[in-house]
DNA sequence: TATAGTCAGATAGTCGACAATCGACCGTAA
DNA sequence: TTACGGTCGATTGTCGACTATCTGACTATA
């Protein structure tokens, strides 16, 4: 067993609990009681009680002093307007930032990266789709030797998936969306810094932008 | 007393340190140690762990597990680069959101936090006055409906605040940071969204960049 | 001497229990 | 009936103790 990274209780439930939200599992208002989950994975409050604190720092809990916790809703406004702007600059500081740090490792890690999302088309999984594209932006994010970076893009990257996953035109498209990341990989592979901003900004519009007929357009 | 508002003791444990790291008591790289803040403030490790939690997601903790945990450092990289373009766009997006909302009782609050203003340039407080200026902001950004404004707000702003709470070339202009900041509140008067987004970016670009002046070039 | 093994102290990770608070329900009286 | 006040269950806030892990020092051995 391959044991060698050691994970606390709190980082292993705050990605199970994302994971259950963006899946739709846990949908939006939906009420989280610490005991219950502490219960449901066999671990003590407190340690969930620290994983709620960071999914509320992320955005995807809401949760009042002795009332309790709920799963967050995400507007379009917000998204569109704050959070998606938000995120294109901080992937472009990355790239300005990281792109020459990019080696044959982060391009294995980009590979494979393509090759899950393959995968996901061919088995159809959306989100196993979804999660490969949140690690080919976070392979960006990384690359960057500025620690903030990957810390504030995870503050603001999971209320952009949670909005779209609440999106179903998606999945139409998935095979044109992989194609785009293949775009991007090989923008990145030529160094140029300026063109790689550039594309980065325009792919998260493109394929975020309700209007490009990637989404539809309910909620 | 004024006991009326029930705050957690995490959530006033995390403003004091807070506030202690923004003053220069806890200078990065310091060590900060749970049972020692623990016994300080006399609360439980539970509590000291938590607002750790809230300050490590704000930036201005790195811990490492069963290490310890230190005072962050920030570079001026990040700053220029990527905390204060985020900042612009978050404060522009609330007040596009938020101008049409404000009344008399926001236009009060503003007054008193000029008034807190002076009050810290007659005292020479530079501490106060800082304070007085996160607060002024904090208008700004609560006065938005979108609430995530504001918790991303609050992951930012601590870290720019942090880092020119290094330097000391401010303080000689104080009475100008004020002047400047009462020009923002007449426009805000006006109702002109697009001329308060031009007003806030250039206030916070001219009151940031170095090379105006109002900060040295330390660090 | 140099290296590996062991131990002890410090510190974070986790746990179960107690205290505080909230909201709903219920009984009573005007 | 309706408003008021008390009780009670559910849930979060806080605590002290136990466990796991890390680091550095000490020792044994080649």
């Amino acid at each position: 067993m391959g044991k060698l990274e050691r994970i606390s209780m709190k980082d292993r439930l705050a990605t199970e609990l994302r994971r259950k939200i963006l899946a739709g599992d846990l949908p939006p208002h939906a009420r989280v009681v610490e005991q219950d989950l502490a219960d449901e994975y066999g671990v003590s409050r407190a340690v969930v009680r620290e994983t709620m604190l960071v999914l509320e720092l992320q955005g995807l809990i809401i949760s009042t002093p002795y009332k309790g916790s709920e799963v967050a809703s995400i507007s379009r406004t917000e998204v569109e307007g704050l959070l998606l702007p938000l995120r294109i600059h901080i992937e472009q500081f990355a790239l300005a930032e990281g792109l020459a740090l990019f080696d044959a490792d982060t391009f294995e890690d980009f590979g494979r990266v393509l090759a899950d999302m393959e995968r996901a088309i061919y088995n159809k999984d959306i989100n196993a789709f979804n999660e490969a594209d949140m690690r080919f932006h976070a392979i960006i994010v990384d690359g960057c030797p500025t620690d903030s970076a990957r810390s504030i893009w995870d503050s603001i990257h999971p209320r952009i998936r949670m909005h779209f996953a609440m999106q179903t035109g998606r999945t139409g498209a998935l095979s044109e969306f992989l194609e785009d990341h293949k775009r991007l990989v090989d923008v990145f592979r030529t160094g140029d810094v300026a063109a790689s901003r550039e594309a980065i900004a325009a792919h998260i519009i493109g394929t975020n932008e309700p209007h490009l007929g990637l989404l539809d357009e309910s909620a």
